[in-house]
RNA sequence: GCUGGCGUGGCGCAAUUGGUAGCGCAGCUGUCUUGUAAACAGCAGGUUAGGGGUUCGAGUCCCCUCGCCAGCUCCA
């Protein structure tokens, strides 16, 4: 059967089909283990569900996008039943699909090591071979909680079932209507296993075909530092072995493109331990390569109508105080030098106290320059650019590579327009921003608008929304995927980000582009 | 910062139940001149991240610090 046919249950086609007037995806689709799920009506279902005439029904493939997190997810649902019937004291956390594959988190009283990690992988091929069937069995909150007793993280769920969102996951396991209890049966239909899902899964564990759990790792319950911390196993899932060994092929010619592992063999930069961490060494093959970049964007500005500009690296904490950022970022910041205040032998006051900071950003510095004299409105657009060495006390656990450091050297710009000109300005910006980008060989990347935080934030709604519409617009120019990030702007501007992916599969964010309403307040 | 794992010559790795720290590549010195996966011989290179402890004896066991890796949280 051609998996891109959409069949439609009328009365005709029963009769050709010889099928029943009530039947399931089942029966329609047969036992080939290529279709996963079907959509009725638009709506994702599990096979196992009752078709009835007049419902359009399409199939869902194994290898659609679909269909594999459809997979992924089974396959998640096996791995805490292979945990949970290792280890009778888990505790369930959630258990959603990701890219390429999938995890389960887990409250237990000792962590996961791999040999745990090879058992429970066992484990789980045992479940697959006995194709335990999936049932679906919607039930009340009273009888989920019931049956769920044993079970605090899901009793959670089902209590905030109103508020769960995508983001901390639980919008995957209860959603917004009547909830749903996952039974896995054997084949006497006795009960093996059992979860609150929303699902569809699919039809029984024989339809994954290739998995392997690849990582086990902890996390905080639904994403919070506060919450908490869970054991969560990390898995993938394929619809064939080639499938899964193509994807381990991929990780590990991926590996070997690691920028942190090519820096050391070609020579380029180091990070000795006698530094500290986050701090990087260019070497001569790694400078002559910066400097042909940096050479590149200083002429690209140059072009494109900046004026360059220099700015010290540390500065009286004053100006972070007026700018704000010593308000919401000091813990990131590297701690002040502090100057001791001085007195004259008659007790008099020879020189004040004062603590000075390595700048971990340039702006407030370059609203200085814009304000050292009076400012008319010819000289605007004026658009000033530095390579601006900055600092970040990043904490120890995030730093990565050249990735993620904690000194690094901003390419970086403010424009400062009037309300008029910013459209404009921000449409020709971004175009420039992306244009040097791809010069410098990244061009798989996508958009993401990060807008405000009530709770993180100063400035009146009005200059946001002002704002924000107008990155928006700007984006919108671009033609390229936008994704939104709500509330995730920093405490004075929204931004767009050009985000883009590195060698190993990690996200970074690159340029960003911000609308600041504030600091130009904040300096007069 | 949190959880877990790890830390042996520049790089990649070995070292049986705690019992003299080895190998390959790179480097250096010769020989060879051979067409791009790496010729031959020899030499040198480590207070096993640092500190403390247990022990007759610690790379191996325990504690602390530093650093690295994976994931989480964070990211002006």
């Amino acid at each position: 059967m051609s998996q891109q046919s959409i069949i439609i249950a009328t009365a005709d086609v029963r009769e050709e089909r010889g099928i029943e007037e009530t039947t399931t995806g089942l029966d329609l689709f047969g036992d080939d283990r290529t279709v996963v799920a079907m959509r009725v009506d638009g709506e994702t279902r599990d096979l196992h569900r009752a078709v009835s005439a007049g419902e359009e029904i399409e199939p869902v493939s194994i290898s659609s996008a679909e269909g594999l997190t459809i997979l992924r997810h089974s396959a998640a649902h096996v791995a805490a039943q292979a945990v949970q019937h290792l280890h009778s004291d888990a505790k369930l956390g959630i258990g959603p699909p990701i890219v390429d594959g999938f995890y389960y988190d887990f409250d237990v009283p000792e962590p996961f090591t791999p040999a745990d990690l090879s058992a429970i992988e066992k484990q789980m091929l045992r479940i697959v071979k006995e194709r335990q069937r999936f049932r679906r069995r919607p039930v009340s909150d009273d009888e989920a909680r019931q049956e769920l007793s044993g079970e605090p993280y899901k009793l959670e769920l089902i209590a905030d079932k109103g508020t769960a969102t995508a983001d901390d996951g639980a919008s995957t396991e209860v959603g917004a209507g009547q909830l749903t209890i996952y039974d896995n049966l054997r084949r006497d239909d006795s009960v093996a296993w059992k979860d609150l899902c929303r699902g569809p899964h699919v039809p029984h564990t024989g339809y994954i075909p290739a998995f392997a759990l690849t990582r086990v790792s902890s996390a905080y319950w639904r994403g919070d530092q506060a919450n908490q911390q869970l054991q969560r196993v990390y898995g993938t899932a394929w619809p064939s072995r080639e499938e899964l060994k193509a994807h381990q092929v991929r990780l590990e010619e991926a590996a070997k493109r690691d920028h942190r592992k090519l820096g050391r063999e070609l020579d380029l930069f180091s990070f000795p331990d006698e530094i500290g961490s986050g701090l990087s060494m260019f070497h001569p093959k790694g400078g002559i390569l910066r400097k042909v970049m940096e050479d590149y964007s200083r002429q690209r500005h140059l072009e494109a109508g900046y004026e360059f500009v220099y700015t010290p690296h540390i500065t009286k904490g004053e100006l972070f105080d007026i700018s704000g950022h010593l308000g919401f970022y000091a813990d990131a910041m590297f701690p002040p030098m502090h100057v001791d205040e001085e007195r004259h032998p008659d007790g008099t006051l020879k020189r004040q106290g004062v603590d000075y900071y390595i700048k971990p950003m340039n702006c407030p510095m370059h609203c200085l320059i814009f304000r050292s004299r009076g400012r008319s409105y010819r000289e605007l657009p004026l658009r000033m650019f530095e390579f601006g060495g900055v600092y970040r006390y990043e904490k120890s656990g995030v730093v990565h590579g050249l990735t993620r450091v904690r000194g690094m050297t901003q390419d970086d710009a403010h424009i400062y327009c009037t309300a008029e000109q910013m459209q404009g300005e921000l449409i020709s910006l971004l175009q420039f921003v992306l244009d040097l980008l791809s010069d410098y060989g990244l061009d798989d990347f996508y958009l993401e608008l990060s807008t405000r935080d009530p709770d993180k934030s100063i400035g009146s709604d009005e200059s946001w929304e002002q704002a924000t519409d107008a990155l928006r617009e700007a984006a919108a120019v671009s033609g390229l995927d936008l994704v939104l990030d709500p509330g995730g702007a920093a405490f004075y501007a929204p931004k767009i980000s050009v985000q883009a992916r590195d060698a190993i599969g990690h996200r970074w964010q690159m340029s960003t582009i911000q609308v600041d309403m504030m600091l130009p307040d904040r300096f007069d």
